[in-house]
DNA sequence: GTCTATATAGAGATAGAC
DNA sequence: GTCTATCTCTATATAGAC
């Protein structure tokens, strides 16, 4: 068993705890109380709450990317690595009891109180995303796997848009069945299957 | 011209402030800027911030969905309600310069900060909503507008829950014109049309 | 590296004069 | 109703001992 250094300890909850009450709401007294340290030595690694949340957020864009990119690197089906992307959304909201959005998400809510260089990391992990997400239905499209109509690139903002904004709102109630529910119905309008007669 | 009483003012700019900054971020000395009151003055009006927030909550939920039954209220087509209802959420980040979401948008990503009545209160915006989508949706499917497969309820979740994340998404890049795009792109999707072979 | 102690600023809120 | 003045609490951040 490995203990994790003092450093990830403090990034592992600061993120636990934006994904749950947004940046503003968190607090170095929040994660000294997780961490098991005084909130004056969570300065000795992070100057600045500015200091940490530009790890923070650095961080998890490339993590979440990396794997974004192990997924559409596979030789496998677009309706597949589109499964195994949202999965990946899903994964945020599963651990706990469903009461953790994106990190990202929650950030971009609290836009306009971030500084100019956090902004920009913010629409980073956006765009970057987004691009994942057109190339995965760009495959799609031309294999026959996916029938739905319109621009490639503002039906992956769309759905973007829908993991961000469906993450927080099942959080009020439904969760991660109702979560579930959503992405299999998104995956029938992508597929573009027709109402049958009676169901 | 008629001069709005300070209390209307007070729940005015209280709720500019929320929908650009955020509850947590949002300060009674924010709104005494605003308004032009000292901030101790806004307390004769509401003693506390949770006070204010109910009110606001209240304010705009029956604002909301006073509009969204005067839209299913009036015979006409399926798709052209539920364009309107849309343009509802639109007007929102409409106005100013694209910097404000919807006022349950933002509270839904600080829900864990909220005491127990104001999350009621979250909730019952969200299923009041997705009820009115529902039955838009089931009528649209009844007349043929409307060719989607898969639960109407889960369908309306998911659309609620799009315009909710589309509208915090688009403030980083893209704005009303990319929001728009995604509603777009939204109907196409709903009504079930095919894609043509070179499009 | 982690601690105690402290500086400073801002928050929500109250008391009481006018 | 609105003001000034003030209380209390918590926030970020720093200084310096160990």
């Amino acid at each position: 068993m490995k203990t994790t250094d003092t450093r990830t300890q403090i990034l592992d909850a600061a993120q636990d705890l934006i994904q749950r009450v947004g940046v503003n709401a968190m607090s170095y007294q929040d994660i000294s109380n997780v961490v098991g340290i005084r909130k004056a030595s969570i300065h000795y690694y992070f100057p600045t709450k500015d200091d940490l949340l530009a790890t923070l957020l650095s961080r998890y864009n490339d993590y979440f990317l990396r794997l974004a990119d192990s997924i559409i690197a596979v030789p496998e089906q677009a309706d597949i690595k589109l499964r195994r992307y949202l999965a990946l959304f899903e994964a945020t909201l599963d651990s706990s009891s469903c009461d953790k959005a994106c990190l990202y998400g929650m950030i971009g809510a609290e836009l306009a109180t971030l500084k100019n260089s956090q902004v920009e990391q913010v629409q980073a992990f956006y765009r970057d995303n987004q691009e994942r997400l057109a190339k995965i239905l760009s495959q799609g499209r031309d294999s026959g796997a996916f029938r739905f109509a319109g621009d490639v690139n503002v039906m992956a903002i769309l759905i973007f848009s829908l993991l961000e904004g469906a993450m927080l709102i099942v959080r009020t109630e439904g969760g991660i069945t109702q979560y579930r529910a959503i992405l299999d119905q998104l995956m029938q309008l992508i597929k573009g299957l027709e109402l049958t007669p009676n169901v």
